[in-house]
DNA sequence: CAACAATATTTGTAAGTACAAATTATTGCG
DNA sequence: CGCAATAATTTGTACTTACAAATATTGTTG
């Protein structure tokens, strides 16, 4: 058997997307027609178009039949990695710089972000990531105590943040935000570059169990491109 | 029946991951165990497996067991929406003004990203995109003649280059670069910012049948925040 | 003890059947 | 003709069975 009967079939509709031969909203046909033309049991052509359903190319409903969806990507995703993970990927150096790791209490627009009332004690922590030895960005990080009991005691120069808060919490939304800004005289400095040079900023929040419990900042020294993404919407799958 | 069967077995199981009682790397019970604990057949907890494996939770092996994935989102999401879709959503009214609509010789830097020869043909458009009266955007696309015949028979103050192109393939890959940028003085005026205020640049490529056949950048005027994205990575299936 | 063979376990694919639920088409009646 | 009841279609869920393929375990033998 070379390819799974189900894919063949999974594909070949794909494929009729792909070409147009099925345009939007068109309607495919039934379970029991599509079973008869492969000749295979309706639970087989079930599991092609279920498939394609959580991908998003089809859509049904019950009674009436399954459509091609008109959904053609109405967005494309970029994704955002970690930028010791991202540095690691592009074959470079990491290096960490720890500027800051202590409990303080939180200002207005920490605590406003993190849902918490004004004044309460957080983790905070500053660093600056290298690359090869080459400032690439300034990372500062808020964490809710309850949850991070033991966040003073790591040491942030070796394991990354990310590394240390994903292992904590099984993350339930998050919200990312991202602008473009000029960097203050400071983290100018701490980025090695001008401050004329736009930067990339990027704002993270983490919920876990209903309640806000980490907010990141990250500045990105402009010029290097950390954020790029190249991606397939809709792959043929199996081999061949 | 209040919720399926499959439903509730695969939600007990992300249960049990979220809460921490199954980990990474964890074993999870055989499908003929799991059938027999919840008196239901192979296949639907097969399903509910499946369904799990494809939202990334779970990593399975024929011969050997169906493990927890220790994949903690290596990365989030951020997505990217065509402009006029962005304002619609915020609730605003989107306007387009059209500021170059013609078919030219590509220069060295556009025939180099659109992978053909220097001096070939490309369409290109330039526009300004408003919210509410307020420019918001400033976008230049380039796109393959032979993809897009009549590029020049559309009017795009009415109907988003973004609708247009996407009506005519269905795209195979997409890349997307994300910079901060400062302006040039040209573009500051159009978008009513001063030059000193750092904007966003998104670069996207389009393939299609093997050729990469759009190419797109769009400056985002700084301050306002498009670029913002908020999502729950392992959802609760179902109601209740 | 090590290498190999046989066995058991576990997932992968697939057929067939059954009934429920939602939608759409059809029929019959006033 | 219009409306309501009925029938047919289509998807949703679920059970049982069957065998193949990959892996893990156990037992045997030199």
């Amino acid at each position: 058997m070379p390819q799974p009967r189900y894919l063949q079939i999974k594909n070949e509709i794909l494929h009729e997307i792909q070409t147009g031969a099925l345009r939007p909203e068109d309607r495919i046909p039934s379970e029991h027609r599509l079973a008869e033309r492969f000749t295979v049991s309706r639970l087989t052509v079930q599991r092609a178009i279920r498939e394609l359903v959580s991908e998003g190319l089809l859509r049904r409903t019950q009674g009436s039949g399954t459509f091609v969806t008109n959904f053609t990507h109405r967005f494309s995703l970029i994704e955002v990695r970690d930028v010791v993970e991202e540095i690691r990927r592009l074959g470079g150096e990491a290096t960490t710089e720890v500027l800051l790791h202590r409990r303080c209490a939180a200002d207005h627009e920490v605590s406003r972000l993190l849902e918490m009332e004004a004044g309460s004690d957080v983790f905070h922590v500053a660093l600056v990531q290298s690359m090869d030895s080459e400032p690439v960005a300034y990372e500062e990080r808020f964490a809710v105590p309850s949850v991070y009991p033991d966040f003073l005691d790591q040491d942030f120069s070796k394991r990354s943040v990310f590394d240390y808060l994903a292992s904590r919490s099984v993350l339930e939304e998050i919200e990312n935000v991202v602008a473009a800004v000029t960097p203050d005289k400071r983290i100018a400095a701490l980025l090695e570059i001008g401050r004329a040079e736009p930067c990339i900023l990027i704002q993270r929040r983490n919920w876990y169990q209903g309640r806000c419990v980490t907010l990141t900042r990250i500045t990105y020294a402009g010029s290097r491109q950390l954020l790029a993404s190249r991606y397939r919407p809709y792959e043929l799958a199996g081999g061949r």
